[in-house]
RNA sequence: GGUUCCGUAGCUCAGUUGGAUAGAGCAACAGCCUUCUAAGCUGUGGGUCGCGAGUUCGACUCUCGCCGGAAUCACCA
């Protein structure tokens, strides 16, 4: 509609001012909720071709279109603003049409296709996922849901760090202190049990490098020369020779954390198409180095380090291979990158990462380009914000995260709690209800996070928790449920929204203003994959809620007299399920129809 | 110190390529269930959009300078 209101509006302006305005200056939005109409046309850029006062101008136009484009029902001015209301019926054939449509999204698909790799989540082996995680996780889902939605071809990937010094202190702790304990001994699940070995070895280092600090010697220097962190730096050496005692302890514990990850990816419900691991990469990106050593892209330091000189760039000296030859995170990253487009082709790759490490993706792009790939301009740093305590960030080392498990847990606890108290449900089957509170749980989860922009920081108060009212999952989920409810009593009372022809109907203001806002969801979602941002995508199916929750207190729909209104209403109500469950697949968040 | 990002109501967050009187939720207070699910709806109060300049017909939005916060600049990942 706007697309044929501005060729309106240029064709008025040629007719009125004899000029051709370009089009950029013809600002078409929607009318603000305080003024009658529907788009509102910026009337201040035109002054300039009219040759009058804003007011004239909006006077002329405005009654040049209505006279001349039936669905241009009328107009006002206020100010610089000209408010074109569009027709009642024009609203009416366009909800027909939608309501025909048996997949809105099919208006999302662009018309070249790309490949588009989304790494995401890229967990250590040495600890449990926490909420950072989780943020990450729902945005690397939820990106590949959107992209996939508009037609391209998305893999999802992961990289697991599952080698590199951090691996090795989780392991020599275990082998220190654990006495042979292991996930079926002790009962834990795989993944904590291995961080609670991460965390003692932070621990024990940092008793060890207290002595030395008392001895005088700097914090730094005596972290480095504590015996644990020799010993960690040794079983590194070892495991890069392939020493086969460290190997056997690095698969078994390593098997521990994919088991006790894969519980907690399940239960987010995320997945991959191909998982990659930094322990087979590492060898690509060193030998990547290597050859570029030897065509001078890349220098070798007197100490024999290899390092890139990225001055050029702006972006300083970058060490590659360190002097004892061993890999850092940079040199698998680059066998990563080349592997993958090796096997895929992508046109883009989306790494999902948080934003500590702008400064690393910088230089991998960079890396590559000097490397002469110039696929790299295709990669793409999603670079989100963390998510912080009231206390200010979570500190893995010192075992004070939000762990990703409990919360998810809690949040189903919570959701019974919260159903209980209201009543609900109290005549279901314990298995439905648990499905059903899993539901709300996780959707007041993931709503919680995925409604912010991704760009942004957030704060999550572990006392406060997460809410089950107003701007949340559960109100949209409730939203569903609602609507699904009236679909189920329509059916037992021999009532069916599809008999009824509403042709010629007179929608009131609440109507149409649904019909606007479901208007916008194709639009959403297209700004949503073109931005990267499924926070879009969930503000959206929050204000549609609203509004259809405000129609549905307003309105009846089954105790409409009218069978024509009734069967609008009724149509009203599935094309709005219909965009509400599309829209929170979207996000990842499935919906229940009863809660 | 260099670079990058952030600062909107008591709290958590929206705010489109610069457009009209800056919006929601939570919390507080006051109403609405004999009627399709009250996890809902309606209303009240709450703002120097960090501060100051500049560009513009018009700035929360763009530019510059301050103030405050975060990240990063590792032979950590």
């Amino acid at each position: 509609m706007e697309r044929i209101l501005k060729e309106k509006i240029r064709e008025t302006l040629k007719v009125l001012y004899n000029s051709d305005v370009p089009e950029d200056l013809i600002q078409i939005q929607e009318t603000r909720k305080d003024f009658r109409g529907d788009f509102t046309l910026v009337v201040f850029p035109l002054l300039r071709y009219s040759k009058n006062t804003p007011e004239k101008t909006g006077e002329n136009i405005g009654s040049h279109i209505a006279s001349t484009f039936p669905a241009v029902s009328g107009f006002n001015v206020v100010k610089g603003f000209l408010n074109l209301e569009i027709s009642d019926e024009w609203w009416m054939d366009y909800f027909r049409k939608i309501a025909s449509e048996s997949d809105l999204l099919q208006r999302c698909q662009v018309k070249s296709p790309e490949v588009i790799l989304v790494e995401y989540s890229s967990p250590n082996t040495n600890k449990p996922l926490h909420l950072g995680h989780i943020r990450n996780n729902l945005l690397g889902f939820s990106l590949f849901r959107i992209l996939s939605a508009c037609g391209h071809k998305v893999i999802k990937t992961n990289i697991v760090n599952d080698r590199g010094i951090h691996i090795c202190k989780s392991m020599l702790a275990w082998q220190k202190y654990g006495n042979g304990e292991t996930p079926a001994s002790s009962g834990m699940k795989g993944d904590h049990l291995v961080g609670k070995y991460y965390v003692i070895f932070e621990k024990e280092l940092k008793l060890q490098s207290g002595e030395l600090m008392a001895k005088g010697i700097a914090e730094e220097d005596a972290r480095n020369s504590a015996p644990l962190m020799k010993d960690a730096r040794e079983m590194l050496l070892k495991w890069e020779a392939g020493n086969k005692e460290v190997m056997d302890l690095w698969k078994m514990m390593n098997s521990w954390v994919y088991a006790g990850f894969d519980e907690t990816y399940r239960k987010l419900g995320v997945d991959f198409d191909k998982i990659y691991y930094e322990s087979e990469t590492y060898k690509i990106g060193r030998d990547l180095v290597l050859t570029a050593l030897d065509k001078h892209i890349l220098y070798r330091n007197t100490d024999s380090s290899i390092w890139a000189d990225l001055d050029a760039e702006g972006l300083d000296q970058k060490l590659l291979l360190r002097s004892d030859g061993t890999a850092v995170y940079m040199t698998q990253d680059l066998g990563t990158a080349v592997l993958r487009h090796e096997e895929y082709g992508f046109n883009r790759c989306l790494y999902v990462v948080g934003n500590e490490q702008n400064y690393h993706f910088q230089v991998l792009k960079a890396l590559l380009k000097k490397m002469g790939y110039d696929w790299s301009d295709g990669l793409f740093h999603f670079s989100y914000g963390m998510v912080e305590l009231p206390e200010g960030r979570m500190k893995s080392r010192e075992g004070i995260i939000v762990d990703a498990d409990d919360l998810i847990s809690e949040m189903i606890t919570t959701a019974r709690d919260v159903s209980q108290e209201l009543g609900k449900l109290s005549d279901f089957a314990e298995a439905e209800k648990d499905e059903i509170f899993r539901k709300i749980g996780l959707g007041a989860l993931k709503y919680f996070i995925l409604k912010v922009d991704p760009k942004k920081n957030m704060t999550f108060n572990p006392s406060e928790s997460i809410d089950f009212n107003g701007n949340t999952g559960p109100f949209i989920q409730y939203t569903y449920a609602r609507i699904k409810s009236v679909f189920r009593k329509a059916d037992q009372t021999g009532i069916r929204s599809d008999t009824g022809d509403y042709t010629g109907i007179k929608a009131g203001e609440k109507e149409i203003a649904l019909i606007r806002l479901l208007r916008k969801f194709t639009d959403t979602v297209s700004e949503a994959a073109n931005n990267y941002s499924p926070a879009l995508v969930a503000n959206y199916c929050y204000e549609l809620s609203k509004e259809y929750n405000q129609f549905y207190h307003d309105f009846s729909i089954l105790g409409e007299p009218d069978p024509a209104r009734r069967s609008f209403r009724l149509d009203l109500s599935k094309v709005t399920s219909a965009i509400l469950y599309s829209g929170m697949n979207l996000l990842g968040i499935e919906m229940p129809e009863r809660m």
